[in-house]
DNA sequence: ATGGTAGTCCGACTA
């Protein structure tokens, strides 16, 4: 099975390159983030023309998840805890996370709040969230340890310095902050390890890179989206790409999308 | 030279 991951930052903005590459990219289940409209503007019956159900959660043209299966997509659930964070006034549960079971897999499609800058409400609210997030996770495993559980999307935190193309220009912002790290770190501690790593290492691997500065051609990225898998499902991770390729051109998000394959 | 890009819905916000 071939699991991928993959902020598109708009569906609608980008709809032929999305569907090209899941055409050719041959996986069975994709999350996505950053879809960028209302459940009702989400074009899903382009995606089942190429085979795929399709869930997806969005309440706005901000933020939107969803997730696409050719193996089943099942007990669909749009947050992982009852108490996942609200933001903004009036405060909402913004549509940053889409778990389904797909191929016996229970994936969660994550967008992790931004952090906008140290100190800002936003930065307590992105903290909180991965807070959430890593209890919700200790619980699961705790139920059962061998669920096979994938916890995949734009975490926002680059975990080591080797994870961002200069450390000394991110010293005071967001992503690479101590507590962003810790955060991090505590989702690995409970259970959930980085699989695609080990398969892509650095340095200067990336997943994101600003439209801004030339920062693409320049090669200087961010590694901030990953496959976090629990422990049965790591012991299934035969290989794993970022697909560079697809940040090229006219038209690009600017995150690629990564890919993870699972032995059956 | 306070610049540079791209998305949303239309001046400003988000990343």
């Amino acid at each position: 099975m071939r699991l991928a991951t993959w902020n598109v930052n708009s569906v609608r903005a980008r709809l032929d390159r999305v569907l090209a590459w899941v055409e050719r990219s041959d996986v069975d289940v994709v999350a996505l983030q950053e879809t960028k409209c209302k459940d009702e503007q989400f074009p899903e019956q382009a995606f089942a023309e190429i085979g795929y159900q399709v869930a997806h959660h969005g309440l706005s043209q901000w933020n939107g998840v969803a997730l696409l299966s050719r193996v089943g997509l099942d007990d669909v659930s749009t947050a992982f805890s009852p108490d996942v964070p609200a933001f903004g006034d009036p405060a909402v549960v913004e549509a940053r996370a889409l778990g389904a079971t797909c191929g016996g897999v229970r994936v969660w499609s994550l967008y992790v709040p931004n952090g906008r800058a140290l100190g800002d409400p936003h930065y307590d609210y992105k903290l909180q969230w991965l807070d959430r997030l890593r209890a919700a996770g200790t619980q699961w495993l705790g139920e059962d340890p061998a669920r096979q559980v994938a916890l995949v999307g734009d975490f926002n935190i680059a975990p080591t310095d080797e994870d961002v193309w200069d450390p000394a220009v991110f010293a005071s912002s967001t992503h690479v902050s101590a507590p962003e790290r810790a955060a991090f770190q505590a989702l690995v501690d409970a259970g959930f390890t980085d699989v695609v790593r080990p398969h892509a290492p650095g340095p200067g691997v990336f997943t994101y890179w600003d439209y801004t500065q030339l920062r693409f051609p320049k090669r200087q990225g961010m590694r901030i989206d990953f496959v976090l898998g629990s422990p049965a499902l790591a012991a299934r991770v035969t290989g794993a790409t970022i697909d560079r390729q697809e940040r090229k051109g006219k038209g690009a998000s600017d995150h690629a999308p990564v890919i993870v394959e699972l032995a059956d």
